[in-house]
DNA sequence: AGCTTGATGCTTAAAATAATGTTGGTCT
DNA sequence: AGACCAACATTATTTTAAGCATCAAGCT
């Protein structure tokens, strides 16, 4: 039997690993692989003196799945949710096993004993997006939900909703959930900005009309989306926000101007943590501004957990100062805010199901299964928020609190939509 | 035994930092 | 078969949201 490339490089590693750990240890036993479910069993009947690792996660790739119903399938990863830390290690390794099922690896499991039809793989969550339904698989064999999403036509799907008998409610609390809602071509489709947006192409839409009117969803008219004689909105004045973004948390950086020692430090000050095996950077804290810096030895700092940039800069100033009395001759160089954590209540609900379906940020998405918020990227400012069902929103990845709240009303138009 | 309650820890996002580890590809 | 390289993951820090799993403790 031939064995893959990636499966001989793996297995001298292996090898080479093994010679070391012998030299160090003359009572070395090696491991059988028993305990690893990051390694995937051989094929029964070949040698165990290799493995098969897990091919790298690939973020696209045409895969034929073996089996009764041979669909051409795009296959993406994605993480699983609920896994102990060490189990979420061991998954990541064995995202997108499906990578290489077009190559002939004639070693690999999955091939060779056709359990990997459609039909085999437990349905788990689904989203749509375009004329392609993403579901997420079960894996028998790794004893990993999640392991990998697959992206199937739509019109190649068996309708998995109320209809079918084999229908199982999702276990999230949040009834809310439509993601098993196959039908595409029934998605609402929002008419919004100017009102001269073209049928079926992208809508021509600019925040400021936003802002000036409350936009309402039309209902779809035969074969249009939207009847052309109506107004795309109700001129209605949205209301100001009730509440404006609190900054809860900023990491910043900066550099000191020369190297440190951290174990000097570490010796000589309290409120640290140093482990540099675990870790390399020192860890320190201060009071008052409360706050915590990773302390490297090259000299950059990361100060996180302050509340405004000027308790954020104060910090700074601090954290030299302690360096300095350990000999060095430190500054405020290259002062940088990285990223502002802010958060705020709505006020009211939001219709999460019917939000991640809006087309006006790109695709959205929205897997209550794995986490109940809703991620919607804005590109300027550059950052991302998060909303909730509840009406909490998190927005995280600005740059100053003038980029919060920009954010945070440009978003605000958009969410007031999705109210009850 | 089976239930409820509370505590804890994980999921998502952002960002810098940097040594070390892992993995697949290419070349000799 | 081995060297080498590129690219990425991992380790940790901060902070919150809501949902879920998994514990322990207490009660019936």
């Amino acid at each position: 039997m031939e064995v893959p490339d990636f499966c001989r490089r793996a297995s001298q590693r292996i090898a080479k690993k093994r010679k070391t750990e012998e030299e160090l240890d003359p009572d070395y036993q090696p491991d059988t692989g028993k305990e690893s479910k990051s390694r995937v069993a051989a094929t029964p009947g070949t040698s165990r003196d290799w493995f098969i690792p897990i091919p790298r996660y690939s973020p696209t790739r045409e895969v034929a799945i073996p089996g009764p119903s041979r669909t051409l399938m795009h296959v993406t990863a994605t993480t699983v949710s609920s896994e102990s830390r060490m189990d979420r290690k061991k998954v990541r390794r064995s995202r997108a096993i499906v990578d290489d099922l077009r190559k002939p690896a004639p070693g690999l499991q999955f091939i060779e004993r056709n359990e990997y039809s459609v039909e085999d793989w437990k349905v788990k969550a689904s989203e749509i997006s375009k004329n392609l339904v993403r579901v997420k698989l079960e894996n028998p064999d790794t004893d990993t939900d999640g392991l990998a999403a697959l992206e199937y036509p739509i019109h190649e799907l068996t309708p998995y909703g109320s209809n079918n008998p084999d229908y199982t409610e999702p276990r999230s609390r949040n009834m809310e959930l439509e993601a098993y809602d196959f039908d595409f071509n029934n998605l609402p489709n929002y008419v919004m900005g100017t009102g001269k947006g073209t049928p079926g192409g992208p809508p021509n839409w600019e925040f400021k009309t936003l802002w000036n009117y409350e936009l309402t969803p039309l209902q779809p008219n035969g074969d249009h989306f939207y009847d052309s004689s109506m107004q795309p909105w109700n001129k209605r004045d949205v209301t100001e926000p009730e509440t404006t973004p609190d900054i809860l948390s900023i990491v910043a950086s900066f550099y000191v101007g020369c190297r440190l020692d951290l174990k000097k430090i570490a010796n000589g000050s309290r409120n640290i943590e140093y482990n540099p095996e675990r870790f390399a950077p020192l860890i320190m804290r201060v009071r008052e501004p409360k706050s915590t810096a990773l302390i490297f030895g090259s000299g950059r700092i990361i100060v996180a957990g302050t509340r405004s940039e000027a308790e954020c800069k104060l910090a700074c100033r601090k954290y030299t100062r302690i360096i300095n009395k350990f000999g060095h001759r430190g500054r405020v160089l290259r002062f940088e805010i990285q990223n502002i954590l802010a958060s705020c209540s709505l006020k009211f609900r939001v219709r999460l199901n019917q939000l991640c379906k809006n087309k006006m940020l790109g695709p959205l998405s929205y897997e209550p299964e794995i986490f109940p918020g809703l991620v919607i990227p804005l590109e300027h400012p550059k950052m991302k928020i998060t909303v909730f069902a509840t009406g909490s929103v998190l927005m995280t990845g600005g740059k100053s609190e003038a980029d919060v709240q920009l954010g945070f009303r440009k978003i605000y138009p958009l969410v007031r939509m999705y109210a009850p």
